[in-house]
DNA sequence: TCCCTTCGCTACATTTACTGTAGCGATACG
DNA sequence: CGTATCGCTACAGTAAATGTAGCGAAGGGA
């Protein structure tokens, strides 16, 4: 990857807590989702496209730039892949899934 | 204005799985980087503020709403601070931390 | 060859979300 | 009273996301 200067520098990511950038990369919109639907299968865009509810392929298009660039994502025949790191990102908030279930039960 | 219906409902949210719901919440900028500042001390509204990087008090008041309304955060006379359920919240994606450090000194 | 489908990806106008600045009413201290 | 901080909001400007359409490339019949 030729790689011009990063162009999708993040915000927070002052004195290189890299903990911000991680953040700021995965509160962008549909980040969070797209990592979830690759969890344990390859989709082609789109199938991440109908899998994610039928998001806008420009953004779906974006947010794949910008994990591919971050190493999480990656593109092969069989569509997009996480990575070994991406995987290891997504088994870090895997239990999510457990908390998400618990807390749709809470009493409010 | 007296409160038009939830507004905030989330965008996928499908067949009830909170997953989706809860992602998508956790998906908007900032609300993670809240839950990370809130992580072990409260903080005052404006000292959050400091704390992410001078956010634009719109956007923060608004997060924090929505996060109260989780039932993550709450507000007490320390100012804002994690509920118990919030702090469950903030141990499974804990591990972030140490992923972000290794992440950092990844290749490209 | 031509047609048809699907692929990854992009253009572009519209709509929505966020930013930045200012300032409100309430509370507290002198 | 003046001043300072609190949580919170208004509002105009800017940035980001949406929705629709469609590109060029690759593959499969007929």
């Amino acid at each position: 990857m030729p790689k011009p200067a990063t162009k999708h520098s993040v915000r927070g990511s002052r004195a290189g807590r890299p903990i911000m950038a991680l953040l700021d990369l995965l509160g962008r919109r549909w980040t969070l989702r797209i990592l979830w639907e690759l969890r344990e299968t390859a989709l082609t865009s789109r199938a991440l496209r109908t899998a994610c509810d039928e998001a806008s392929p420009t953004i779906l298009q974006t947010r794949l730039t910008e994990l591919r660039e971050a190493g999480f994502v990656e593109l092969t025949d069989d569509g997009y892949r996480l990575t070994g790191l991406g995987k290891e990102l997504f088994q870090t908030f895997a239990p999510l899934h457990r908390f998400a279930e618990r807390w749709s039960r809470r009493g409010s």
